[in-house]
DNA sequence: TTGAAAGCGCTACCAG
DNA sequence: CTGGTAGCGCTTTCAA
């Protein structure tokens, strides 16, 4: 048996089966050292051009591309991040995956992505992160003390996006959710309304109870009392139980309805509209929180609050990229204010 | 002031910095050899539980996790697929990704986005791929005929995920588009609906144009000759566009709009309510593609074909790891039914 | 069952 | 500017 290679059952017929060129290939057919061919492909090494022209003729002819793996476990430097992210689905997430991949690509760095279904996958999803030597992390998550803890003693960058956590010294980048939530409510209070409906976020979202929380404590320093405020859990659907518990809850249907993201908003108007024979925003005012595609779609033209996410992702990007650089950078937060929408979906003062 | 690091407390004794600890390390506290490490990290390797124990120990105390990266310069299995999606603010795409990604996770496989932008950036991205030595790639986006013969060269696992190349032999998942579409034509006709407007995908999408294709044999099959066709980009405002090229055209609406996917159906619907006053499905009959979650909003109530993605992820997880276990594989394609989802966007025979 | 030793493909540091 | 030489952290023979 010729010994060599009977590692793949079926290489039988083929036997350089799937070996690579390597630098050594290429260094070889240019008949130069592999060190040399190494410095080709090292941005900034200096070489003759005539060295250049015939490694690179041959690095061609072969089909090479320097392995990245390989580089990496000398450079310490994989060139790659991890994005935790908790529900894609969620119509606002994949906007913000997007951009986070577009910027990291333009700079050069690869994106490993743990698409978690509920933040429970975390822990696993850690694990393989620090197995997999990413240079830093994105995370749309939250994380126990104990798992950034974890992040501080393997000195490993970390920025959160919409994770902002008061007491702790950690880079985030956010969107100012209570300003935003005050902004809503201060409208809808001016435009005469004083009974109000709120459709919450799942129990485990910091945003959620963020804009929950001050949209309470606005609605309060401006003196309104009348307030009915039920759980969602950012689904379409949940907007619209969230408005049948509601009603079951006070006997009527309020007149203003705050949902704390989009989505629910527009679950809500469409039950109003459909299951409850309401006009919105003649009969009831809704708003919603995000500013995702849909919320600008004639049927809801929704009045809302949009994050600037590409200004948010560019700030997370460049953050962590600060951070690999160099370490020892201190924390750091930026909290960028939401654009009102003035949508028709929200009566308002003229 | 100790100037240097306030960030990292446990820093502070710790010049060189961030290195990680490695199976040499673990093997001193725990007086064993390196391999022995390694073995214990191996599943099904023989080790004595004596030894088990002893390494586990020395492991957790510092807090050990194998470099992948490491690991798979040797076994030539980096346990990383790469997924190239073009554009996923298209709303069908989240859902893939987000399965994708589920369903690889639970395989103990990482995934590596390349969300691109246009088409035009794959190149590049298969350059990454290369170098990231990646064990398999499911591709979402076109690949020219010299990119697919870089594959076989390469011999890298491809599966295509709604990219049909009839004539090659290549691994694809697929929604039959034009079965769905010659449903939605059948159901359309049956209602006894004459003129026909639709509105296509962009230039450089196969699924668009088979949609399109699809539709227009059927059509004519069934002898309707009154149709107008317009160009879109499967984006919400294609729709109401085309409504309007189609309107300039032939002077008045026509009876019936098929469209390549739900949002550009959706953008329809609401040009042909807000816009020119018509009534869904009174006056006109709307049907799109894809049965993406807004379809189903009561606003919309699409009339749609809805791809199984959980099943055609699957199946497309499923081929790819069986393409990277046995690269001999022959080539496979599968196809899967949509699904009719019965709306009320567009009127039917009763 | 265990340990020693030989690399995987690359970069980085030397001499020349 | 170029070529040799040492590893990065791991898996995997091969002997013991």
């Amino acid at each position: 048996m010729a010994g060599k290679n009977i590692d793949k059952s079926d290489a039988l017929n083929d036997p350089d089966n799937a070996r690579a060129v390597t630098s050594y290939d290429v260094a070889r057919v240019a008949g130069v050292s592999q060190s040399a061919v190494s410095r080709c492909f090292k941005p900034g090494a200096s070489v003759s051009k005539k060295m250049r022209d015939k490694v690179m003729k041959a690095a061609n002819s072969l089909g090479y591309e320097p392995n990245a793996i390989a580089r990496s476990l000398l450079t310490r430097r994989s060139n790659l991040v991890a994005v935790i992210i908790s529900n894609l689905t969620n119509l606002y997430y994949p906007e913000v995956l997007s951009q986070l991949s577009q910027q990291f690509s333009d700079r050069g760095i690869r994106v490993l992505l743990f698409a978690l279904e509920g933040e429970g996958k975390t822990e696993a999803a850690l694990q393989q992160i620090w197995q997999y030597q990413v240079d830093g992390v994105i995370a749309a998550v939250k994380l126990t003390d104990e798992q950034l803890a974890e992040f501080n003693r393997r000195n490993k960058p970390l920025v959160f996006y919409n994770r902002f956590y008061t007491s702790l010294a950690v880079n985030a980048v956010c969107c100012d959710q209570a300003e935003g939530a005050r902004h809503l409510v201060n409208d809808l209070v001016a435009a005469g309304h004083k009974r109000f409906g709120i459709i919450g976020g799942p129990e485990d979202s910091v945003v959620a109870h963020e804009r929950m929380a001050a949209t309470m404590d606005r609605l309060k320093e401006l003196g309104i009392a009348d307030i009915t405020s039920v759980s969602g859990d950012y689904s379409y659907e949940c907007g619209g139980a969230g408005i049948e518990d509601i009603r079951l809850k006070r006997g009527e249907i309020p007149e203003a309805i705050i949902c704390v993201n989009d989505l629910s908003a527009i679950g809500a108007i469409d039950a109003l509209r459909y299951s409850h024979s309401k006009k919105v925003p003649e009969d009831v005012s809704v708003v919603g929180f995000d500013g995702v595609g849909p919320s600008n779609w004639s049927s809801y033209d929704l009045t809302t609050v949009r994050q600037p996410v590409g200004r948010m992702t560019d700030a997370a990007v460049t953050m962590l990229m600060e951070r690999i650089e160099n370490p020892s950078l201190p924390p750091e937060k930026r909290v960028f204010s939401g654009i009102m929408i003035e949508g028709t979906s929200a009566k308002i003062s003229e």
